[in-house]
DNA sequence: CTGAAAGCGCTAACAA
DNA sequence: TTGTTAGCGCTTTCAG
């Protein structure tokens, strides 16, 4: 029989040199090839360590180089299919180097978004992306984050945190939405309204805010960012009489759950009612009728934030603006809301 | 100014103990509160600590004791939603626990699966969950991670390696089905078929198992579990001049693309065709029509977990059988198959 | 090119 | 109750 799984007497690098007939320094450098050495001496090194089933120890290597070649994403509630897809997008990035994306999901707690940051600079992570649960409360995290390594926050920007941040142009992409409108609504007929979110955070912040400098006067319902409230501000809007009009939503996840409560209410998308979300997750293209959406760069946005991880942008000197990276989105157009020509 | 974040040489306990003017152990015990030791001491200590911002390393913390207080959980996707819900579950699971979960998303890859356990492995986590991407081709990621430490497979099953598994009744998932096939169906009318998932997943196997099983020569579709692939499905059955059926699909992902497609053909559910889900995803109960699934146990299978890890069951010698824990799933009727009654 | 030894930050056994 | 010290596994000077 095997040994019980996870019970064996971990095999160290003592046990590979002992075996190998050389000094644990020899197998330190055979194994990760810092330094030259003998091809042979080498390769009798590495078979000892094979045979042995050797596994580096990185702890016992990190307290050492005093590096841990790996990076910590915050999120604030996995279940948002957005932050999944940045997540996920995030790690891809990485997945070219050598650092290893390690995910905590916060669950939408302040207290749990502090203990992550705890466990990750406690665990001496190279870099922490955090995007953080609230604008204003999460501001102490923030701080206890960029006080032990370098963090950038992604997607969502506390204010006066001295982070470098990554995120999209919020009111550039509800600029658009607001031109799609003009040139492609008949907006006598199909009046435009707003489903947001409470603005907690800044990109519910700036969405909102944009769309009412650029549409001012029009109804704002606020709620959060989930299907859920989407389809129950859609319920409130039908329930009050609406027939018709144009559903700007602050996210994909909210115009999804518009989509199918307005559905639900026998009415049409568009020929009722139009709907457009924000964001262009993957489903949105995939949904009935398909979302016109904004696009979020976001493969481009995960990039630059491995550019700043791994240092390879000097990042010394920075004016305070150069901290902010916006990337700009663009209008895609599909069945929700079609373009009239 | 203030420092440049991520830039100042860390404080250590060695600090901590000159400012106090304490041994080193000493600031060790009033940190961690292991060892009784004098309540005005502890104070003072405590504050020396916090005037320096001092934060423990538990990289050095971990190589001493040989314990981490960290979980491991490695999951296929994180795109899917399904898989998102098992990780924030978990997440959720552990909080109370004085152990962090780390997620690591493999993206669909072996290669990338392996360096997430070899990760793992070597950060000396203290456990380690595991959704494998492939039934055969994650055995040997399957046997290395178990040969480092505990580990739980997760929702999916890969044979013959010697870890716990914890996931769901999928077979008795899919007699629900069934049952609710015979007794709320005119199979004549809308007789059913099944879009499924390649076999390629012991979640995928057993469903479709089950249902051939159950419902023998019925028609069969396999794609993946993704809601692209069920539409794709649909968009085929209907083409081939389906008016009226009973699709069941193997998750609620596949479901939800399914509705998505036949409502774009301009067919009702049910009344036209009725779709079956498997999962009960958060989404599925406010899609449009709300939609008929197989509840799993989340919390309940993450429980199990909790209580492996945390070695609150002995788990020595269990016979093989009790090596798997499923949990029975339930059926949850909605509108898109609704009961006769 | 290889070995001996120091030491990363921490905790625990042992002394006082 | 507190201090001294060894050592977790590893890399990297510094000698040889």
């Amino acid at each position: 029989m095997t040994e019980a799984p996870g019970r064996k007497t971990p095999v160290t690098m003592q046990d590979v040199a002992a075996r190998a007939g050389v000094s644990i320094a020899t197998v330190s450098r055979a194994l990760t090839g810092t330094r030259p050495m003998s091809p042979a001496l080498r390769e009798h090194v590495v078979a000892a360590a094979e045979l042995l089933g050797y596994q580096v120890n990185l702890i016992g290597r990190a307290l050492r180089v005093r590096r841990t070649s790996s990076l910590g994403l915050i999120v604030p509630d996995l279940e948002n299919p957005f932050f999944s897809a940045l997540a996920q997008q995030v790690s891809r990035s990485f997945a070219t180097s050598d650092t290893d994306v390690y995910i905590y999901s916060a669950d939408n707690s302040l207290d749990l978004e502090r203990r992550g940051i705890q466990s990750f600079l406690g665990r001496q992570v190279d870099g922490l992306v955090l995007i953080p649960c609230h604008e204003v409360d999460s501001r102490d995290n923030v701080l206890l984050a960029s006080g032990g390594v370098v963090t950038v926050q992604f997607d969502r920007w506390v204010p006066s945190a001295p982070t470098r941040y990554v995120g999209c142009d919020n009111r550039a992409g509800m600029r658009l939405v607001a031109e799609h409108l003009l040139c492609d609504v008949d907006l006598a007929r199909q009046p435009p309204m707003f489903v947001g979110a409470g603005p907690t955070s800044s990109t519910a912040h700036e969405r909102l805010n944009a769309f009412t400098t650029s549409m001012p006067g029009r109804r704002v319902l606020l709620g959060d960012f989930s299907f859920g409230w989407g389809q129950l501000a859609a319920d409130q809007l039908l329930d009050d009489g609406l027939t018709s009009g144009t559903i700007v939503a602050a996210a994909d996840v909210i115009a999804l759950g518009v989509m199918a409560a307005v559905q639900a209410h026998g009415l049409r998308v568009p020929d009722d009612i139009r709907v457009i979300g924000f964001d262009d997750l993957g489903v949105s293209s995939l949904a009935h009728p398909t979302l016109t959406s904004i696009r979020q760069p976001v493969a481009q946005m995960t990039e630059a934030i491995v550019d700043i991880i791994l240092g390879r942008i000097s990042g010394q000197n920075l004016a305070t603006e150069d901290l902010k990276q916006t990337f700009a989105p663009a209008l895609v157009v599909r069945q929700s809301s079609p373009s009239c020509c």
